[in-house]
DNA sequence: TCAAAATGAGCGAGCGCTCGTTCATGTTTA
DNA sequence: TAAACATGAACGAGCGCTCGCTCATTTTGA
């Protein structure tokens, strides 16, 4: 979608376009596991070169710099979870349970993707300003996602009503929910299988978004 | 409290005790807030001994290594964190709304530490493996407060009754949610005040505690 | 007077990044 | 058809520099 912009976004020397996004998504993958087992900092440009299996001068043309590098990844990292959460929605149609289906696999897929959660929440203040900006607004396309389907159903009335901030914040604290259980996993999986987490949870959320009108 | 324990946890060539503990708060003051600011890998060790307005040398006399200033500027924030969350407790005792009165300190001492909390977040990953427990640990212990506020009031009958995991993962909830407060504050903080966010917050956290007994 | 404390020049490992070079693969020319 | 030339992706030794840390020396204060 926006991989055009992408790609634009990061100047390179090399000419074949098709060899860029294929290089840069090479090189994406071996950086990005290195940044989750070590952080960005410990990470040298080397290393990465050699785990992308090719030479720190071609890295070079590719990226203009360590940053570029880690941007590149966190925009993956976000493609992906973006996707994930689309076609959650997608699965997640009709009435009633519509929003435990949708939680379910908004959960499913932070769970899937613990490790780069964890990496972006950790590593963002790495970032150029500029790009930080972009991180965060990647940040809030999803929470708006969950926003729109909270708002439908307050509206087709399968969710009582409630004012549109209220609406936002429960969007809000679902998606920081799902990222609670990657960093808190080191407490959490200890003592909840990811089936207990989401039962759990989506009761509560559920109790949040209908419980309270009595009084 | 632990103070002891501390200053015996990390080695010093300094002999004077007393002398230790107000170099090292001297240093760790300085540290924090250039942390805050570029983050503890960017930040050199001559711009804290400047900061702290001390030599380069006379630090290394007070601290064996880099990672040494990080974990005690993480203890002392818990420290301060614990503190602050245990006063909230005591000033809020007493029936009904006892749980709305903790949630309000807990969310203002997240607000007033919100700097503190978001490099806690960020630079954890950057100490050494055994003080990363420890500073999970302390993570687990401010959880425990909560855990037991909710206990009493579920028991005394000012809650309905729950089982204990889902005791446990509301007390998760709600410090995560103060948490929320300050690693989305880039967003929050433009629509909400804090005075909002607690009223909403603390809204939500009664219907969850309170709601979905019918049906 | 002398142990304790403070100093900062200096060290060298290791970092991000550059740039002159190589070489496989077209493309042109005779 | 083959020699001459052009292209550009890949390479990696090495440059300049920064950083964490040391230690010989000086200052302090009881």
């Amino acid at each position: 979608m926006q991989r055009v912009n992408r790609t634009a976004t990061i100047p390179t020397q090399v000419k074949n376009p098709d060899l860029v996004e294929r290089r840069r998504r090479q090189i994406a993958d071996a950086a990005v596991r290195l940044f989750i087992e070590r952080g960005f900092h410990k990470t040298t440009t080397r290393q990465i070169a050699r785990a992308a299996g090719i030479s720190i001068g071609s890295l070079y043309e590719y990226f203009n710099c360590k940053e570029d590098i880690l941007y590149l990844v966190c925009d993956f990292i976000h493609s992906e979870m973006e996707q994930g959460v689309t076609q959650a929605m997608t699965k997640a149609t009709g009435g009633r349970d519509a929003l435990a289906k949708v939680i379910r696999e908004y959960f499913m897929v932070c769970h899937r993707m613990s490790d780069f959660i964890l990496m972006i929440y950790q590593e963002t203040q790495s970032l150029p300003g500029q790009w930080q900006k972009r991180v965060l607004e990647n940040e809030l396309r999803i929470t708006g996602l969950l926003v729109g389907v909270l708002a439908r159903l307050s509206q087709s009335g399968d969710l009582p009503h409630r004012d549109e901030r209220s609406i936002e914040l429960t969007a809000h604290n679902i998606v920081v929910m799902g990222h609670m259980w990657t960093f808190r996993r080191w407490f959490l999986g200890k003592h909840y299988s990811i089936e207990d987490y989401i039962k759990l949870q989506t009761a509560a959320v559920l109790r949040m978004c209908t419980g309270g009108q009595g009084k």
